[in-house]
Order: C-alpha cells, then structure tokens, then sequence
DNA sequence: GGTGTGACCAGCT
DNA sequence: AAGCTGGCCACAC
C-alpha cells in the first residue's frame, strides 16, 4: 500500500532507530525531539524504551548521543557501566561535566530542523 | 488479556 | 520554588 507520508519503518521503534543512527559525529539529541518528530510529544518515553532494545539490536545504534531535555545522560546505567555513555561522548569530542552535556544547546541536533523530507 | 512499568516531558499544586 | 502527577506507546509477567 502506498503510504501518504514517509514512514521510515513499521514500528515505532525501528522508527527511533532510523533517526537515532542519523545523527550526525559529536551531535547530541533528546528523546522529547525525536518523539516530536514521529509526531507524538508524549512518547518520548517510548524512545528511551527503544533504547532498550538497541542492546539487541543488530546495529549500531549511538545511544550515547542520545539524551534528555536537560543533556543529562540519564540512561548511562543501561550502557553495562555507568562510565561508558559519557566516555563515548568525550570520544567524540563532546564535553561532558557532572553526567551532564555541556554546551547542550550547541551540540543539539534537532531531527526536526535537521531532516527535511 | 489486564496491569504495571519504563533511558521522558510538561503542566499543575 | 520545588515536588508530584498525568500522558504517551510498547513490552514483560
């Protein structure tokens, strides 16, 4: 069946998928962002969720560079070792102070002005 | 098949 | 000003 809109996959999480491996090297995004630009504010629970399953996941999926309204990394406990998300980011050049993103707002990538169809 | 929970966000008290 | 509840959708028991 054609589709009216582009649906990058299926399911909702394949969908948080798709735009998690788009984010771009030293870039960080929120779950809120990315639940928006599905189109429902208040899933972004649903995005962390999916995170959960991107340990099962076949690809790499840079959760690392995913995290909250605030830059904190809230989901660094889910990465085997606490340490781990924020070593990554570092490793990408992104600071990161007291388990928080620091210039947050500068390294945001916003799915929704970043990805046009 | 219903209930609960979850790596969130925003609004209300 | 700070704490709590509701809401959203999907998965586990």
């Amino acid at each position: 069946m054609a589709g009216s809109e582009r649906q990058i996959s299926d399911s909702f999480f394949e969908n948080v998928f798709a735009v998690v491996r788009l984010i771009p090297y030293g870039r960080v995004t929120s779950y809120g962002a990315i639940a928006g630009y599905l189109g429902s504010r208040g899933s972004a629970r649903m995005v962390g969720w999916a995170m959960n399953a991107a340990h099962s996941a076949v690809n790499d999926i840079p959760a690392h560079r995913v995290v909250n309204r605030n830059g904190l990394l809230t989901g660094k406990n889910h990465f085997g070792s606490p340490l781990i998300m924020q070593q990554l980011l570092e490793s990408e050049g992104i600071e990161v102070a007291n388990d928080q993103v620091t210039r947050f707002e500068q390294l945001f990538w916003d799915p929704t002005m970043e990805i046009q169809f």
